[in-house]
DNA sequence: CTGAAAGCGCTTACAG
DNA sequence: CTGAAAGCGCTTACAG
């Protein structure tokens, strides 16, 4: 263990007092323009690592701001996992100092801007925030809520959904397109070749459901599937959405799997086999684990479910924003997680709360 | 933020000095019993909570050893990814003045206790050692070898063998009946319920074998599969096994797939297959990803693997040891961690070490 | 057994 | 813009 490189070796090598370091290191202002090179190139060639831990203990608290849908709405059994993701990573960053400033929203038009706006005049104005972590901004006027706090240079993390024109230093979402290819493996596993595949593709404009509805393709194509695939999109025709699948399953040629992108339809489709009992007809991959999908596969309605991560999307997202913060750890750019696929047998581990510990594999 | 109550404030508070109030709480000798009493008490009291950062900065480096078997021999692969997964948690540790003292062995009759013991009398012995992470001991030479770091009030932890008789704080394993139900659930899937299954049981002495049999048998059951399972028991006898598995497979009635719960009869499988030319003729399901196991699933030998966790194994059982050590929370005796079923799909997760950055869930 | 003091490596508030 | 000093909350080595 030889001795670490610290401020003070550096003032001393330098002639200059640990504050100037101090100051030149962090980017903070009040040093002068030479000196800071100066510093900058020591540092570097000394191979100066900040200690993290020590850096802690003097300072002001840094104050982060948490910004995700509330559980009011249908998103609720996605989004209660993101925070818990969040809380539980949190719980790890105790004695680090740091104040969390929580601001759920409604997922009702504009509400993700107001919230952000709102933190912004009480909070960021008045006494200043470190970070932001939120969902990548899908409005307008979010996007510009967003942009005053990037504006600030306050560090911003994304999660789930991505906006290239914020300067956030990094997104954390699901793998979609392996979710995809999983559900189209899964399937290819259990029904013939020449079957016939519902695919409940979700919405076109939306990114995630396209990425699995091409990892689904990609999938049969490169392992040479010829799967009969029906894709269906009524995501937005709710009131429609029974007769189509009535149609489709009543047509000549028989389905003989069903899969789905997202949690809203997978629900949909739970309802529509059971009220039919066509229970067991067919194999049946749901997307995301809460309470009906979670009943539709225990009682045997569904074969499969996909777990969109959004436990560790939560946990990591927290993580990587805090690294970059306390650890100066710059992250990729875009992190994505990878899903699982959930069975009857390991069910209980995306069901139970209490013990949800974890973490995932991050690319 | 309220204060938080420090060390300084129950000096105040009883009239003492923060050595004592650190000698009493941290346990240290030099200490009177009522002195200690009193500050015990007071400190329940008050709430306080070891600040963690600050008690890092000053004190002494804590010296931990870190015994797995090394990569010479057939669990090579399992071993690499432990090693690797206690690599990834070790970083996060940097700024902790944790000093790591690996100590491989090879897997030869009573290696661990020759290491264990040589460890014990250069270092432990001299220097001292706070920490030991392990292999549960499954020889007397080994398990007297760990108890001698035991009696020293070494902070033990096992990874994927329990050893009851030694003091340890606690064993991080795979949840290997979830392992079983995961095969059973998954060929439950894909062959008709009145089919035949070679389960390759391993060794009857091998509690993970005997583990993952039982949540096999426990899954079938439950579901009411009336299953045709015939048990392999062939794990020390290597000749007979290719014998043994041609009988079987040329038997009248024909087999639909086969299980294997332990990895270095799976690559026996995929080899027999293989020179057999039999690929998918059986859905097979085999253990771990190392280089045979993951060829013969991208090449459609094998349809799925089981990951036994051992990437987590080595991050948590690291991050409990840590945890106890520095922030003094007791963990479970036991902590069991999930395995994952393996797809085609994505197995690059599994196989692709420079991304494997991760973690799991924790019971 | 107990206290008083120094110091871990930073960050900050103050003075100039 | 820069320096000198204090201090975050602990841990340690020393003195008694």
């Amino acid at each position: 263990m030889s001795h670490r490189v610290t401020m003070k070796d550096l003032a001393q090598q330098l002639g200059l007092s640990t504050g100037t370091i101090h100051r030149a290191l962090s980017g903070k202002p009040g040093v002068g323009k030479d000196v800071r090179k100066k510093v900058l190139e020591a540092a570097e060639q000394e191979g100066y690592q900040l200690n993290s831990i020590a850096s802690v203990l003097k300072r002001k608290p840094l104050r982060i701001v948490v910004s995700f849908p509330d559980l009011s709405q249908a998103t609720r059994y996605y989004y209660s996992d993101i925070w818990e993701g969040y809380r539980n990573y949190r719980k790890e960053l105790t004695d680090y100092q740091i104040e969390f400033i929580e601001a759920p929203y409604g997922i009702r038009e504009n509400q993700q801007s107001d919230v952000l706006r709102d933190v912004y005049q009480n909070i960021v104005k008045s006494k200043g925030i470190d970070g932001l972590l939120t969902v990548g901004p899908m409005d307008d006027p979010s996007r510009k809520a967003v942009q005053a706090y990037c504006a600030e240079e306050i560090a911003t993390v994304f999660v789930n959904e991505d906006n290239e024109h914020c300067n956030r230093i990094c997104c954390v979402r699901a793998n979609y397109k392996i979710a995809g290819r999983l559900m189209a493996e899964q399937i290819s596993n259990q029904v013939p070749p020449d079957g016939r595949v519902l695919l409940i593709a979700g919405d076109r404009n939306i990114s995630a459901h396209n990425l699995q509805v091409e990892g689904f393709f990609e999938y049969i194509t490169q392992h040479n599937i010829p799967f009969d695939v029906v894709r269906m999109y009524k995501y937005d025709q709710v009131e429609e959405e029974e007769t189509e699948l009535c149609n489709i399953i009543a047509q000549a040629q028989a389905i003989s799997a069903i899969c789905c992108v997202n949690a809203r339809e997978s629900a949909l489709v739970a309802k529509f086999i059971k009220k039919h009992h066509l229970q067991g007809k067919y194999r049946i991959i749901g997307s995301d684990v809460f309470d009906e999908s979670a009943k539709a596969l225990a009682d045997g309605t569904f074969t499969n479910l996909i777990y969109k991560s959004a436990y560790q999307i939560g946990y990591y997202g927290t993580k990587i924003l805090m690294d970059y913060l306390i650890k100066d750890q710059q992250p990729e750019p875009v992190c994505l997680l990878d899903c699982d696929m959930v069975f009857k047998s390991n069910l209980y581990l995306y069901n139970d709360n209490l013990y949800r510990n974890t973490v995932r594999k991050l690319r």
